[in-house]
DNA sequence: GAAACGTTTGAACGATCGTTCAGAAATAAA
DNA sequence: TTTATTTCTGAACGATCGTTCAAACGTTTC
């Protein structure tokens, strides 16, 4: 075995998220896992399980992540950092500034239905991980108690889809820094 | 000639739309179209000239309302309407939701180098656009004078992103509506 | 060492991709 | 009507797509 299976889905999902779901050949995955096709399709059945398992690792990071970011001692804080990071991604990276969930979502109407499925389901684990950190938030008097979580929540999730996609296009640092600082100021006022 | 030239691009553009640009293929284009590949190539070049026609035109749309907003009595009111209208398009019409040039850019790494240009200069119009908007609110007292104007055009277009690529996946109307409220409400606050 | 089992290999399949081009058809000029 | 010019047709090209499978290989068991 080349490879452990973890090894495969990291570097598969690193194909994906450079060239989306329909746009990655299986022979840039094997070319990355360097293996040949016999073996991925023993292991992963077809090229929809092999994004599935990538999107699968991916949505738990970022699950796990946010949910970190609500044990902070300043959960909002803690948020704003893990939003603001990936935005000034280096040079080589910079297929990693765009959220791989949503760049498969853009090609949506040709997506399999257990693709089109399991991304409905990964944006509503970036949901509750917003929620959990909200919650938290409120709990340590951040955020006011009045603040309805759940429209928060989705309003988050937007503004994350909104500031990634334009990390990907604008590469003026302070653009996407102080649009950042926006998004939290207006967290916090009134709704 | 079974169609104008006219008509064959805004029917390659619902084309591109649905699918995406690589997505699409010549062959639904040749569908959609109703003319074959020898006629389509003899007035488009190729696949990218065609997209980048139906691209011009797209934007050149979208161009043109909102300078219209901003000639309208209620410049912002008439961007709110404008930016509404399509996030709740009829279920058959849902690839309307989304922007074709933010569609488009989600494939970034794999388009030819004449589409990424069109895409930033596409974009560029767009916010020129919404720069139009926000100044003729200015000369009207709907937005304070102090509000920096290019960083609220880069703002807005971020809202707009945000707005149209939930508005794939959410189709909870009144989430979208009150994403909106809360849009413009934010614009109108301190900055 | 032989047998049994699970993996990996890599050539090859049919389908589809964007694109071409010789010839048919339609239109304009004479 | 004949000629010249433009437009359209559609079979076909090479490349690439996701996928398969018989054979080679590696490891374990007796």
């Amino acid at each position: 075995m080349s490879n452990s299976r973890e090894q495969s889905i990291q570097q598969a999902m690193t194909v994906f998220w450079q060239k989306g779901y329909v746009g990655a050949g299986m022979r840039d995955i094997q070319t990355a896992l360097d293996k040949r096709p016999g073996s991925i399709y023993a292991a992963f059945g077809n090229k929809e399980g092999l994004y599935l398992a990538a999107l699968e690792v991916y949505t738990q990071g970022i699950a796990d992540r946010l949910i970190a970011c609500s044990h902070a001692a300043e959960p909002l804080d803690a948020l704003k950092e893990f939003l603001g990071t990936p935005l000034l991604q280096n040079d080589e990276d910079t297929y990693m500034r765009q959220c791989l969930i949503v760049k498969t979502q853009a090609d949506w109407l040709e997506l399999p239905e257990g693709i089109q499925n399991s991304l409905r389901k990964a944006l509503g684990n970036v949901r509750d991980g917003l929620i959990a950190v909200i919650e938290a938030a409120k709990a340590k008097q951040a955020l006011a108690e009045s603040l309805p979580t759940e429209q928060a929540a989705t309003w988050l999730q937007g503004q994350f889809i909104a500031l990634r996609t334009m990390a990907t296009t604008v590469d003026d640092a302070s653009s996407l820094s102080w649009m950042l600082d926006k998004m939290f100021s207006d967290l916090k006022k009134q709704w």
